[in-house]
DNA sequence: TCTGGGGTCCTAGGACCC
DNA sequence: TCTGGGGTCCTAGGACCC
């Protein structure tokens, strides 16, 4: 059995957990750039502001104080999830982090008689212990353990913690499924099943499994084998990512070549510096921008380009050259950009790298490894006191609009840790 | 005026090989 | 006029997730 946790409005009760003012109180928590909601409160949602609204639409709730809005705030949000992470595998062997606020605890070995007190408490622990309430879903398999977790959420009659163990429990919790809200189908295809007359969960797994596999592919069937009760999602293995991307949308459009380059540095470097931190180097480097999609009346740009390199690297020097090499070859003049980003991939781990034997730079690579390091010695997720002269002077998050950004109320300065 | 960021996997089609 | 059969690898795009 799984036992899905997870955490109830977690940036929200990131917030609260440090300004329990808040409490009771419709808040929404902001993307970058005070975009868009990415977080709400169960008190906002019941105002009907749904996920992912611009911030620009529902300006005039927070105006008329019905309405408490906060920035985001990464790196608090970041260390209260290594804390109740390591909450949870204290309690359980085997954890599976599956994002910055939810876990699949395996209960192997758990007394089933218990399951749902051993829960319980697991409840009671994070919330005294963090200030985080989170909800559990208990199944035998991970999708219908995220079944079981809405239920958890929804009633309160159930104080956090929802079971799914027998077949009768499974289907009844089905049959009050829409398709849509199930793990695996999306806003693609449910309205196509809906379409089809398959409006619940329990339609759905009706259907012959032939079927689903005809129409949705081998990831449809095995969401369709996950809601029989089969295990069929693979225990998620934490490898070395095969890709990393570091991109931001801008406060004020840039125009020029100068600006552009400062900010593509920044995330190059940034890029390398997350390869290193898990000893790994990437082969190739892709950047790209978009110009404002939003604006019909302005001209549209949106290239990429990736440049190979020689040598797998996680050098900033290298990262942030091989980026600044890719933006001037696209980038055009008369143009608004919005948003910029790098993508480094290709990733090898550091100790496979493979020098070239007629590699005339390895000396000068070495030299920038170095160098590299002794700058991830001084620098912080938030701050670069050690940069090349190619990046921005300052502060990470300038130009980055913040308006509402709370305290880092966990970490000291020194131990702003990124998470994944 | 104002619209986020970062991942994974699958699939179809093209290039290339014998 | 008529033009095989079967692989592999790579990539871009789409769908999904948080």
């Amino acid at each position: 059995m799984y036992a899905l946790v997870d955490c109830n409005n977690f940036f929200v009760s990131c917030e609260r957990a440090f300004q329990p003012e808040l409490e009771g109180k419709a808040v929404v928590v902001l993307s970058n750039n005070d975009g868009c909601v990415v977080a709400r409160s169960n008190e906002s949602k019941a105002m009907g502001i749904k996920m992912g609204v611009p911030f620009f639409q529902i300006r005039n709730l927070s105006d008329s104080g019905r309405l408490v809005v906060k920035s985001s705030n990464y790196v608090l949000y970041g260390d209260i999830s290594r804390r109740v992470m390591s909450i949870l595998r204290s309690e359980a062997p085997r954890l599976e982090v599956y994002s910055i606020d939810e876990a699949f605890m395996d209960l192997t070995g758990v007394d089933p008689a218990t399951h749902r007190s051993f829960c319980l408490d697991l409840v009671r622990k994070v919330r005294l212990w963090t200030g985080i309430p989170v909800s559990v879903g208990i199944a035998p398999s991970k999708t219908l353990a995220k079944v079981a977790n809405h239920f958890a959420k929804r009633y309160p009659g159930y104080r956090g913690v929802c079971t799914i163990d027998t077949d009768e429990k499974r289907i009844k919790a089905l049959s009050l499924t829409p398709v849509g809200d199930v793990w695996g189908i999306g806003r693609r295809v449910a309205p196509k099943l809906e379409a089809m007359g398959i409006r619940t969960a329990l339609d759905f797994v009706n259907m012959p499994r032939e079927w689903v596999k005809g129409k949705l592919g081998i990831m449809g069937a095995r969401t369709w084998m996950e809601l029989q009760g089969s295990d069929a999602v693979p225990r998620e293995e934490l490898e070395a990512r095969k890709t990393i991307c570091t991109s931001r949308s801008f406060a004020d459009p840039i125009p020029d070549l100068e600006e552009l380059s400062l900010r593509v540095s920044d995330f190059a470097a940034i890029c390398a510096r997350k390869l290193r931190k898990e000893n790994t180097a990437a082969g190739r480097v892709t950047v790209f921008m978009f110009t404002n999609r939003f604006r019909d009346d302005l001209p549209q740009y949106y290239p990429a380009l990736s440049v190979p390199l020689d040598v797998p690297a996680n050098s900033n020097q290298e990262i942030v050259n091989a980026a600044l090499k890719g933006l001037r070859a696209i980038f055009k003049e008369g143009y608004g950009y919005k948003k910029a980003g790098v993508i480094v991939d290709e990733i090898i781990p550091e100790s496979q790298i493979q020098g070239s034997l007629f590699d005339e730079n390895a000396e000068m690579r070495e030299r920038e490894n170095v160098i590299s390091e002794l700058m991830d010695r001084f620098n912080t997720s938030d701050r670069s006191l050690l940069r090349l002269a190619s990046q921005r002077p300052g502060h990470y998050a300038e130009g980055i609009r913040r308006e509402h950004c709370s305290k880092l109320f966990s970490t000291s300065w020194d131990e702003m840790i990124e998470v994944r």
